[in-house]
DNA sequence: CGGTCGCTTGATAATCGTCAATTGATGTGG
DNA sequence: CCACATCAATTGACGATTATCAAGCGACCG
């Protein structure tokens, strides 16, 4: 991991490589405040650590590029991918409620971060309300989205749950303004099968079906969009995974009623 | 739903009804302003909704007694279960992401809540910082709780479920300052199935094989905790769950190395 | 060039969901 | 007050989804 510290006389002239990178609900007034708070960028590469679970909350991170996975740790000895952070996101959000992270921030490539002090936040948040209400926001935010995983992961079959992967990734795709239908699984299968709650053979048996089919091209991770129509369709729940050969089962149950 | 508002002029007296229900993270020194800016209380019975995903963020909401579930609404239809909460717990905080709730609130049974409309708290956000801080710490801890559920949800058998949840509930009961080997739950064994990712059969079976091994009583949703080091040993994975008759399987594999 | 790592694919079987039948509790209307 | 219906829960039988085990292959790295 390479630091590359910023003096502070450079800090607020405006080429600074956080800038053009913050989430975009944080708006353009609290930009520059923001990266004036950023001390240093670090440089990891593929394996590397940001941050431990359990050690004391410092740092605020945001995603230049590169991107890296949230791994959770169980009493018992369990791992689990809860997350994954690509370019423009912001990581450790779990910290403010016990001042520890919550989970380990571990690269998935050679990837570049800006690390914000969270001395620097706090004398920030002091002088500019708008900024808390924003970080309030973005982890809100991140609630939302975790309790959408816990909807997948407790409710939708192993097709469901990659065609779900898919589209939303597509979606962020679509964000960054890049094109939406090819983009690169920076995580080995077997980190993406901790994520969706699925064996790394599951995962790699999904992707030969989804080749297979014409829905996407798959080489190596690298990902292209053929059917997005098709995608919806399995993750609707209409698609189910073959392991050996299978007869077409009925159709599928209504969604239970819970109200 | 029944509604009881506040006259403005009782608000400031002492016994409001939320006063000793607030979280403890919220300091003494905003326990006033916050009850202060309740400005009702609401009745509900079992399967009332309290709010509901996609409509407009206009109240945080405080369990007084009773208990909710927050449902999670897929596009397909799915529903489940990502949340419980109980006495002395905040609900709605998913909402200041995009100023929408992003699940439905539902009674599990009879019970009290206070209102707090957001204008309100936007207003008392200007006057204290100290209680957005907390704020943004109380949503942080949602946040890294909606996370040990992904980790539950995704690396645990049934069993190690059925005891994550046991032993959670009793924490909590212990945090209550009451008896925490009894205690009641509120719903019934298809909402604690859908939460868990499991079906409600699962369920019955799982607390049945807890009642013959001696770990708990079991009577209808009132459970007794007797031996809380044999929980842990479900918790760690050592007990399976037979269907008809099994024998003992070898020992368990190592955790899954993702590092 | 040997070794490790990521990935694929097949065979097997375990966990847990589904279907079904039954019971007890609760509530409702005649 | 008693059928009657409904709902929660229990238990058994069955089978599907998906994990696990195993073998092999290409790529990359030291």
């Amino acid at each position: 991991m390479k630091r590359h510290s910023i003096p502070a006389q450079f800090r607020s002239h405006h080429p600074h490589p956080c800038d053009g990178n913050l989430p975009s609900d944080l708006s353009a007034v609290l930009r520059q405040r923001i990266t004036e708070a950023s001390e240093a960028t670090l440089e990891l590469s593929r394996g590397e650590t940001l941050a431990h679970s359990g050690m004391p909350f410092k740092h605020l991170f945001l995603v230049v590029n590169g991107g890296f996975k949230a791994v959770q740790i169980g009493e018992s000895g369990q791992s689990q991918i809860v997350s994954f952070h690509l370019a423009r996101e912001m990581m450790g959000l779990s910290g403010f409620a016990h001042q520890r992270y919550t989970t380990d921030l571990v690269a998935l490539a050679p990837s570049l971060v800006c690390e914000f002090p969270m001395t620097a936040v706090q004398a920030l948040i002091g002088a500019n309300h708008l900024l808390l209400e924003h970080l309030l926001a973005y982890v809100s935010e991140s609630l939302a989205r975790a309790e959408q995983d816990q909807l997948m992961l407790g409710s939708m079959s192993a097709t469901q749950k990659i065609a779900m992967f898919l589209l939303d990734r597509q979606e962020r795709q679509r964000q960054a303004a890049e094109d939406p239908r090819r983009f690169e699984l920076l995580m080995t299968r077997e980190e993406l099968g901790s994520y969706l709650g699925l064996s790394m053979e599951t995962i790699s048996r999904l992707l030969s079906q989804l080749q297979e089919q014409g829905v996407m091209r798959v080489d190596k991770r690298l990902i292209e969009i053929l059917r997005e129509d098709q995608l919806r369709v399995w993750l609707d729940g209409a698609v189910n995974l073959p392991m050996s050969s299978r007869r077409k089962p009925a159709a599928k149950r209504a969604a239970l009623k819970l109200a």
